[in-house]
DNA sequence: CCTTGACTTGGAGCTAACTCCAGGTGTTAT
DNA sequence: ATAACACCTGGAGTTAGCTCCAAGTCAAGG
């Protein structure tokens, strides 16, 4: 699979997956002969946790720690988990903390629906 | 309130709120004689509304032209919320978006706790 | 053969949202 | 009265995460 497709089906640009690569979030892909990219059944897969991981905000330098210890092999599995154990709490709360902005939003635009527009509620 | 309180109360650097304030995402705090600013009642309200908001990364454009539509009054009430109802659904979207990379973590977490770790799974 | 188009590289540039700094003013405590 | 402290301003600097650019290579089509 070559880059623009690897671009198409993930949405992510030619230049950001180059990018990846060049700070080691994405290993190395192998190439043809004549230095184009050819991307394995297993840069797909990288490219697709890589995707799902950044669409959440992990930040880029926790993933390379991660995919680093990864490249080290099975004695690297406590430490792993442990990263990711970190990134689930720290998800989980801003999933909570994004409800309650959703809450919020919801409330006032109910407010504007029904007209119950006070000077009270209306401030903001 | 002055602005170490408030910066206190809600978390926000002073150098944000002036940040803030500068670029009109909360209106001019009234000054005492000497130049102080002194919030009230409205501006705390405010900071509470944009700290909100910019927690669930509302990005602080939208966040100025609603508050420069609240400045204007009545007239601006469907436009206000039009802007909320678009919010609503970016963040709803996002919400389910980090979800689903909360389940990822929780599906990877496990397969490292049970050491389910195969060829094919342990791949990232 | 020449052009078109997809790819390559290293490096510079960009955006959002702060964050820091220097130099200055006014209040409070010793 | 002098030091410490909290505040002020305008403007520069920082960070993360891309995004763009120039110059070059190669394969395929007319």
């Amino acid at each position: 699979m070559k880059i623009a497709e690897v671009s198409e089906k993930y949405g992510l640009s030619l230049d950001t997956l180059r990018y990846y690569e060049r700070i080691g979030l994405i290993p190395t892909v192998t190439r043809t002969p004549n230095g184009i990219r050819e991307y394995g059944e297993m840069d797909i897969k990288r490219v697709e946790f890589i995707k799902c991981m950044r669409s959440a905000g992990l930040p880029i330098e926790v993933l390379i720690d991660y995919v680093g210890l990864v490249q080290q092999g099975d004695a690297t599995v406590e430490a792993r988990k442990e990263i990711l154990k970190e990134q689930r709490e720290l998800l989980a709360g801003k999933i909570a903390e994004l409800q309650k902005t959703l809450d919020l939003l919801d409330y006032k635009i109910s407010v504007y629906e029904n007209k119950l527009l006070t000077k009270e509620q209306g401030i903001i």
